[in-house]
DNA sequence: CGTGTTCTTGAAGCCGTTCAATGAAAGTGG
DNA sequence: CCACTTTCATTGAACGGCTTCAAGAACACG
């Protein structure tokens, strides 16, 4: 697991290291993001397109920059357009527990009360969509539409998070790891379309704080499944050759 | 972990053992259900209520007894006004990992597809509001108040997710036990206010698979707690004696 | 092309699991 | 109400998988 500098009251900036942000220009992207089953954008109409657009601002964030910061006053909601965030959170010893990754189209930091209950930071270059807290609520309040979509986008929040937790319980590395590469896969699905070809852009730092293992346990389980030729090992990813038997090592 | 029938295609009842089920009288302590932050009731007025009244039903649940079962057809969402549910999904190979456990005023089985994603039953003697699912939305729908719970609810069953994901990584049996320990206390402490004794209704086991544990080490952790005086071991409970070196265990 | 970071791979040790047997409690039927 | 039965909890001993520590290789960046 990560080890993070042990004081506890430092921003995610500097304990993370050098965090250079980032470009903030005016959106227009966000209405050409992948629109996905849950997507807002999707079940707006033209007008409440253009009010919702006047709403956020498209921002870039250079690998390890910050979204936003567990326990910091949560006055932005963000909605992934490219790249992948990293969302987590930072036991009292810097060890960082990895809760999810966040797609292009995925929605962050709808938050009960006004304060994150988690970090977000970029883990390659990432585009997001800011809404300003606020008028994003008053939005969302004003469309039932809207609001059923966010509390479907909870839901299936908390279906992914449903998902994790049967990967961090007492299962043997290799289930973890096939698992993973297939939820990601998965996930990629929703985007791209379905392929063989998995890309893993995260590090193995990353995956293995998401798993709950070792990076030196994560590295060798990838190995192993490759030495048994159930998938190939490429730069940032990996090739599944054989979907059957990596299921089955997936359920063990 | 819980070893459960290798079969997987049978219900609930049968792979749990006898569930004898259940009373249903008309729904009257719906109303009476503790008042949490993120209950329904508080934001109806006299009109929403009675019309809310109308809709469900007051059921009781014997010990084992299943009110739904992952991947059955959704049709009812369920209020939980006394007792304890489990809320768990099964491996193939049949382990069961809990992915949270349901206390009075909880909402379960809100879904975002037409399926249950995981599966509920009584921990102890169990009394719920029924209500179907169709009518529900409808109700719902109407009543952006009430929508906006729901996300709120969704948010908040995310947030101990999270929770419990720090507890399922890579951390020592005493501090998922202790963190456990107080986590139940805090949840409690809504309900009942806060205390030092923390009941404990569900059995070892169900404590094992919802820390990724075996229940043998939850015995033995237990009780060294007990030795080093940071708990008194009572029945269906434990009482805290030690606060502050029970978080201290609890974080490390 | 050199430097820092990430990834791989080996060896030793620990923590939790597994298996199994004992003990306690709760449920059941006479 | 008691004796029986069944489940649940505790505890011991041995095994095994993952972690830790550490060194070397591959990669990315300036």
């Amino acid at each position: 697991m990560t080890m993070i500098s042990p004081g506890s009251t430092d921003s995610a900036a500097r304990v993370r290291g050098k965090a250079r942000s980032t470009s903030l220009t005016r959106l227009t992207d966000c209405l050409h993001c992948p629109i996905r089953p849950t997507s807002l954008c999707s079940v707006l109409d033209r007008d409440d397109l253009a009010a919702f657009e006047s709403l956020g601002q498209n921002a870039t964030f250079a690998p390890r920059s910050v979204l936003f910061m567990e326990g910091a006053l949560a006055n932005a909601i963000y909605n992934v357009t490219a790249g992948l965030a990293r969302l987590f959170r930072l036991l009292p010893d810097g060890r960082r527990q990895i809760v999810g990754f966040a797609l292009p189209g995925d929605f962050l930091g709808v938050p009960r009360d006004s304060v994150y209950s988690f970090s977000a930071d970029a883990a390659v270059p990432t585009a997001a969509c800011r809404f300003p807290r606020q008028s994003f609520v008053a939005f969302a309040n004003e469309r039932p539409h809207v609001l059923r979509r966010l509390a479907d986008s909870a839901e299936r929040a908390l279906g992914l998070a449903h998902e994790q937790m049967m990967l961090l319980g007492p299962r043997r590395a290799e289930a973890k790891v096939a698992a993973f590469i297939l939820g990601i896969r998965e996930r990629w699905a929703g985007l791209h379309g379905a392929s063989m070809h998995v890309p893993l852009p995260m590090s193995r730092q990353d995956i293995s704080d998401y798993l709950g293992l070792s990076i030196a346990t994560v590295s060798r389980t990838l190995h192993r499944l490759a030495d048994e030729k159930l998938i190939l090992i490429v730069p940032k990813g990996v090739r599944i050759l054989d979907p059957q038997r990596l299921e089955r090592t997936a359920e063990a």
